[in-house]
DNA sequence: TCATTAACTGTCG
DNA sequence: CGACAGTTAATGA
C-alpha cells in the first residue's frame, strides 16, 4: 500500500482514535510515524504470544481476534471494522501479544510502534484520558461476555451474535455485511461448526433469518431480541 | 473431469 | 451438546 493513500489526515474514519484527536498539532510529528499495510483476505496479522509491536489500527476492512483454547479449538474475542483498535489488551503490560488476528477481508491496517504510542500518551492528555475510557467501556463489555457464555445456552449465543453482528456491521439488501463462515459463527458462539448449522437452519425453517450462501439476513430482529431478553438483565 | 472445500444432515454417546 | 460419518453443491485446477 502506498503509505501517502493511509495519511491520516485524508483519512474517513471518523470514529478512529487516531483521526479524533488529529486536530491537536500535537500529534502530527507522531502520525508521521506510522506505518500502513495491506491484509489479505484470512491472513492472520498478529500471532498469539508474539512479541508486542504496538497498536494496530484497521482503516478498512474486517479483522477478527482470537485466543486459541486447549483442544485447539479458537474462541474468537472480538469482530472489528474500519476505525477500531486492535492489540491494545497486551499493551503496557504484557510483552507479548494475547490474541491473534486475521483479516476477515482485504483490509488496510495503521501500526504504531510501542515507542510512538508511549509517546503518544505521555504528551498528549486528551488522547490518554479517551483511552482510558476507551478501556473501562472494553472491561465492562469484556464483562458482560463472561455472564453472556456462562448463562446462555448455545442457541441464544448464536441469536445473540447474529443481533451483535447485525448492529455493529448492519445490513445491506437485507444481508448482514460481514461475511463469516459456519465454523467462526460456531467459534464465537463457543461451539462446533455442526451445531452453528443446525441453530442456523432452525432460525431459518421459523422464518427468523435467511441465509444466501455464506451471508445471513435478519427477518425478525424483535422475535429474536425478546428471546434472549431475560440474560439482558437482573 | 477430478479434487477440494464448505454447508449441511443423521446418528450415537 | 459434542464428535464422527456421510451427502451435496460450488469451485477451480
Amino acid at each position: 500500500m502506498k503509505e501517502e493513500s493511509a495519511i491520516c489526515y485524508t483519512c474517513i474514519n471518523e470514529n478512529c482514535f487516531i483521526k479524533k484527536h488529529l486536530h491537536l498539532e500535537q500529534m502530527r510529528q507522531f502520525v508521521l510515524k506510522k506505518k500502513s499495510f495491506v491484509c489479505k483476505k484470512s491472513e492472520q496479522f498478529i500471532t498469539e504470544g508474539a512479541p508486542l509491536q504496538g497498536l494496530y489500527f484497521i482503516c478498512s476492512g474486517k479483522v477478527k481476534t482470537v485466543k486459541t483454547g486447549i483442544n485447539g479449538r479458537e474462541q474468537i474475542v472480538r469482530l472489528t471494522k474500519n476505525g477500531d483498535t486492535i492489540g491494545f489488551r497486551g499493551f503496557g503490560t504484557s510483552k507479548r501479544y494475547l490474541i491473534g488476528a486475521y483479516a476477515l477481508e482485504d483490509s488496510v491496517l495503521c501500526n504504531f510502534s510501542n515507542e510512538t504510542m508511549l509517546e503518544i500518551l505521555q504528551t498528549v492528555p486528551e488522547f490518554t484520558y479517551a483511552l482510558m475510557l476507551f478501556y473501562a467501556d472494553e472491561l465492562n463489555k469484556s464483562e458482560n461476555n463472561i455472564r453472556k457464555i456462562a448463562h446462555m445456552n448455545v442457541r441464544e449465543r448464536v441469536i445473540d451474535l447474529l443481533l451483535y453482528i447485525h448492529r455493529k456491521f448492519g445490513q445491506v439488501n437485507g444481508l448482514i455485511d460481514i461475511e463469516l463462515s459456519r465454523k467462526e459463527i460456531a467459534d464465537f458462539a463457543g461451539t462446533t461448526e455442526e451445531q452453528a448449522i443446525r441453530i442456523l437452519s432452525s432460525l431459518k425453517k421459523e422464518t427468523l433469518i435467511k441465509t444466501v450462501g455464506k451471508r445471513i439476513g435478519i427477518l425478525a430482529i424483535p422475535e429474536l431480541r425478546t428471546e434472549i431478553m431475560e440474560h439482558k438483565y437482573f
